[in-house]
RNA sequence: GUGGCCGUAGCUCAGCCCGGUAGAGCCCCGCGUUGUGGGCGCGGUUGUCGCGGGUUCAAAUCCCGUCGGUCACCCCA
């Protein structure tokens, strides 16, 4: 590492396998769930105007400080995405597909913040989102199916954390009770929540800072001051995640990034992470942002799971481990080389996953290739075999031996041994 | 953006305090076994000591800066 000229750029990693097999493995899990709930995939430009992300919130660190935006040779004005929700929502409004418009997605997002354990500058989010209906049941969906996912992952120490921030019917006099309260104990803020106060109320209440708790103990909540509508969605949200099964703390103090929030919030939070970066994902409601981003007032509602977040969390927890991808065969070949180049071709037609070692080697050195490969058996081919039409299929797993095979029949033979994995 | 710790072979690390010209294990390659891996034994390859500057006769070692990693804060997936 220290003797490269290069290196990935300070934030990003390369990916190499076995762990991209794993998280090929676990994009592919997602669409499996996402599919099957009637969700279609939307791949959106990686990048966007950048102002289709100004709604995320003027006094936000993602849109004010951390977003990679630059200016094309044509002088527009874009930005790397920093998530994916307003991507989706600017599809919504640009294509208008009927409502109510189930869609997931996968990809990489970018955000300029000082790097640390599950946190990169380039990341990957899995997640989906519904336009349409306001129905809380859909909420209830939602939530569902990231909970499912991670149930299916094997993951078990995960907590969701529940809220709602109101509606624009009950919040701005939240808002006012919530403002006034923290004036009212401004000399017993921090410092840096004094700031935020300024900026941001509602994000004192995330404050982790040790003098700012019997403050945030204290203040007024929205849970406490909801309207009608919003407690009546929060209601049904709560009473339909109890018909399911699912388990969830109300967590009144927690507050989203994104402004566009509004009504029904929630995050994972995975216990098994040591670090402070335990989110695993998160979302909500956002009644009002197709109509910010210049589209009909359409509902909406969805989740964005951290990928790389996720996978941390199966190690801690010892699940969902990287998918197979070891050769099923290994031939070796100690004639020159073409029997190898033939039967591999041969084999990977027939559907084996085969490899082979290369440089001509002794079958010493080719056979601990064979052996380092994984590979469960491996296919001999010397002057012997080659003069006679056969090769030798060796066990190299098991203590079965080995047997001389016509290779007329050989492919057959290890296409019927691998059948059924 | 702020602060703590760290940066020596492909990997994990010792050496740094008390400056004297670089080590271990693993991995890799070969041989023991000129048609057979996994065990064992023997031998071998591998380093701008992150980078730049300073102090010194001499710097991996001391000092400054810088880049990168890591952890916490901030923020967030």
């Amino acid at each position: 590492m220290a003797s490269s000229v290069f290196r990935s750029p300070k934030g990003t990693r390369d990916v190499m396998a076995p762990e991209s097999d794993r998280q090929r493995a676990l994009v592919a899990a997602f669409a499996d769930v996402a599919v099957a709930a009637g969700y279609g995939q939307v791949i959106s430009p990686i990048f966007e105007d950048v102002r289709v992300f100004h709604r995320l919130g003027e006094a936000n660190d993602v849109v004010t400080k951390e977003m990679y935006d630059f200016e094309d040779k044509d002088g527009r004005h874009l930005a790397l995405r920093p998530e994916l929700t307003a991507s989706i929502v600017r599809a919504f409004v640009q294509h208008r597909p009927r409502p109510p418009w189930k869609a997931w997605y996968e990809g990489p997002q970018f955000r300029h913040e000082k790097p640390q354990a599950g946190r990169y500058r380039q990341f990957t989010q899995i997640g989906v989102e519904v336009l349409g209906p306001d129905d809380p049941h859909v909420d209830v969906e939602v939530i569902a199916l990231a909970w499912r996912f991670y149930e299916s992952l094997g993951l078990s120490r995960i907590r969701l954390l529940l809220n709602t921030l109101g509606d624009p019917d009950c919040r701005p006099s939240y808002l006012v009770a919530l403002e006034t309260y923290l004036n009212d104990h401004r000399g017993d803020l921090s410092e840096q929540s004094q700031a935020t106060l300024a900026t941001n109320p509602l994000r004192v209440l995330d404050s982790k800072r040790e003098p700012d708790q019997a403050v945030i103990a204290g203040a007024p909540l929205m849970v406490d001051h909801l309207s009608d509508d919003a407690g009546a969605h929060f209601s049904a949200v709560t009473d339909g995640l109890q018909t399911l099964g699912i388990p969830y703390e109300i967590s009144p103090r927690l507050v989203r990034g994104l402004d566009y929030y509004v009504k029904t919030t929630f995050e994972f939070a995975g216990d098994a992470l040591e670090s402070a970066q335990n989110a695993l994902g998160g979302g909500g409601r956002y009644d009002d942002l197709a109509e910010q981003l210049g589209g009909p007032a359409t509902p909406g509602i969805g989740f964005a799971l951290g990928v790389d977040r996720i996978l941390l969390a199966c190690d801690a927890e010892g699940v969902f481990p990287a998918p197979p991808t070891e050769p099923q065969v290994f031939v070796v070949d100690v004639t020159g080389g073409e029997q190898a180049m033939a039967l591999t071709d041969q084999l990977r037609q027939a559907g084996l996953r085969a490899d082979r070692a290369w440089g001509n080697r002794s079958m010493k050195a080719q056979m601990k290739v064979a052996d380092r490969s994984g590979a469960a058996v491996a296919v001999l081919i010397g002057e012997g075999e080659l003069a006679n039409g056969t090769a030798t299929v060796r066990d190299l797993r098991g203590d079965t031996g080995q047997q001389e095979v016509s290779r007329t029949d050989l492919v057959a033979t290890l296409q019927q041994r691998f059948a059924s994995t």
